[in-house]
DNA sequence: TACATTACTATGTATTGCAAGGTATAAATA
DNA sequence: TATTTATACCTTGCAATACATAGTAATGTA
């Protein structure tokens, strides 16, 4: 066991919460997320950002529209649907329920 | 997909974590942990906590002593050893890192 | 046409949470 | 003594996911 291997597995789960909370904010195609990720400290590659994407809109978490590019492959385009800002919410809840919980016990020394 | 698969998808890692820091107190044995972390609500059951616990142990990162019971089975109670002590540094600031990415992503809304 | 770039897909591996069931020790009870 | 009960420890098998690797498809450029 090392700490990259942990820090990975601290990681699951996570990442995808990650991706809707940037999908809030405004419409972003795959090398966008990749790039604002990487903003905020996340490396994510694409074979961990596409399938991910995949499973999100099959499971009506996301959708995406076709954009033109002034140049090169078009682009998809993803969104939040209602349901998955519903999804959304419930996950800042996990979220805030799991920082608490390592607060607490943190506090406990 | 649903909330609880996401909610044990973020736990992963966190977990291990968790675990570290209860043992940082002082030794537990296994029931002690279940209600230790119970109390900080994180349900774990035994075929998790059981398979994590032997990992731990096999790689350096805990150690273990028997102790008699004033009734019943004897118990192993668990302690972090030094290589642990080094490895729950290290967990800390990786925990650390992903609360920042988390608190930058919401932060741009 | 050939090449480069970009977007995307498919497959296999390793790790981990968890349910379900089993084993072992010791005290309580018939 | 024999059986039951309580406690604690352990194993097996499955599902989900990050990631590496390799490949496909579509568009623009030389």
């Amino acid at each position: 066991m090392n700490v990259e291997n942990a820090k990975s597995q601290m990681r699951k789960g996570m990442l995808e919460y990650c991706i809707m909370l940037l999908l809030k904010e405004k419409p972003y195609y795959s090398s966008d997320i990749i790039n604002r990720l990487k903003e905020a400290d996340l490396l994510v590659v694409e074979g961990t950002l596409y399938p991910l994407l995949s499973r999100l809109k099959n499971d009506g978490i996301l959708a995406y529209e076709w954009q033109e590019s002034d140049k090169g492959h078009p682009r998809k385009y993803y969104v939040l649907s209602e349901d998955g800002k519903v999804m959304l919410a419930n996950l800042e809840q996990a979220w805030s329920e799991i920082e608490n919980t390592v607060h607490n016990l943190k506090g406990k020394q």
